[in-house]
DNA sequence: CGGCACTGTGTGGTCTGACCACATCTGGTA
DNA sequence: TACCAGATGTGGTCAGACCACACAGTGCCG
């Protein structure tokens, strides 16, 4: 039973001082050095532990020495822990309709930003060519739906990136490759691909269109309209 | 460009491997001398970075050698995606600012479409009962800032989970854990830390109450001011 | 006397090399 | 054929060595 992972021991230290109230936010930690050999175990072994912490971000950490910025500091009261832990343990897949609605939101605003932005501001020009070209790619004559597939999931991250928001970009990128399969297998049982895909390229072109026109509203509606038709089209239920 | 912790190279390779598609559950990833060597950094990075994604249920070790259990195996069904936004927000260092954006973007539009909801059906009731129990916790005299904070969080997610999009729910998770120590540092430098907390408070219950009164722009309005002016105020810049 | 550059010290960040325990594979033996 | 001891390679751990950085003095110079 004293099998324990010496990481572990680390972690159930700080974390019991945590529940304990001994170590409190704003506190800093004894130095790696010293909790090495306080708990008797190696550095490398604290470091992970303290990469964890981090990463759940329960912890920061700063080189140098002195006051605000020595040693290591608890940045979250104790019970978040827990419940970050669970929270991450309980993901056992978002149902579809959720990943469908958050692409609604983060797709309809980034075009709606995009559209503003490039009527407000011409300093700093909004590079779109990346999705012309994926517009482009996409009319090649008889695509097969997962080549479509992929292009178009590639414009959709075009616009974002676009945008600048790193982000949003890499939420919709989890996002997508979340309901790639189920995207994929709605396209293969469409009736007519053919006329589908054109209707989805004419969106597409829609939607860059009011995003040059700096039409905010238009982009927004369109997005959202493209996106929702087509879960519905593919018969994509929760 | 070598100001990325050396740590985090590897979990963006395998992230990067996991969206791709390059890395599926089941996998075996290289041995930990390998990735070191492929990767050019040290063994020791590579374990900080397995041990985070073996804590986040990604993966799973097993010592010894052979085909079942000599190596690595990613161990995730398909419900990674919190667990890699958490990655992502957490661990490849978004600028705090897209970060805050996105807050913006999807805590107004949950706001608003609590609202929405809570003024058309009847039929399935909006529990808000978790924030207003929390809404009273932040009311305790003298809380210091990073108390207030994780209460402020839980407050916020709250809302989310109201709205049963578990997406966004989790997403939001991942972001606030991603600047909680940035946040937590932005309030130890407040001038007056009452009477910001106090607006705080009072902004979070005219939230409340703008969705209780199924003013849909309303509470969208409150929820983008409340989160902009709390970032403005505590000066968390990029 | 006041400010500024320099040096010392301790911290986290990283790499290397070395063990250990273990699961597996190998090959030889009964 | 059946079985068992060594070879092999893996993760788990440790110790030691640098580096870059942040700070606290210190002391020269204006």
């Amino acid at each position: 039973m004293s099998e324990t992972r010496a990481w572990r021991t680390v972690l159930e230290h700080i974390e019991t001082q945590l529940l304990d109230g001994a170590l409190r936010p704003g506190d800093h930690l004894p130095g790696e050095r010293a909790l090495s050999a306080e708990l008797g175990v190696g550095r490398s072994s604290v470091r992970e532990a303290l990469r964890v912490l981090e990463v759940l971000g329960l912890i920061r950490t700063q080189a140098g020495s002195g006051p605000s910025a020595g040693a290591v500091i608890i940045a979250t009261p104790g019970g978040a822990m827990s419940a970050l832990m669970r929270l991450q343990v309980a993901a056992s897949g978002f149902p579809v309709a959720d990943i469908v609605r958050t692409r609604l939101i983060l797709e309809s605003t980034v075009a709606g930003e995009l559209a503003e932005r490039l009527g407000r501001e011409a300093s700093e020009p909004i590079d779109l060519s990346a999705a012309d070209r994926l517009l482009d790619a996409m009319d090649s004559p008889a695509l097969a739906p997962a080549e479509f597939l992929a292009l178009d999931a590639e414009f959709h991250l075009a616009l974002a990136e676009a945008s600048g928001n790193q982000v949003i970009t890499a939420t919709m990128a989890g996002l997508r490759s979340g309901i790639e399969g189920y995207a994929l297998e709605g396209l293969a049982h469409l009736d007519d691909w053919q006329a589908t895909s054109q209707r989805l390229r004419g969106e597409h072109r829609g939607i860059v269109a009011a995003i040059r026109a700096a039409d905010a509203s238009s982009a927004r509606a369109r997005t959202h309209d493209h996106i929702s038709g087509y879960y519905a089209e593919t018969s994509i239920h929760h």
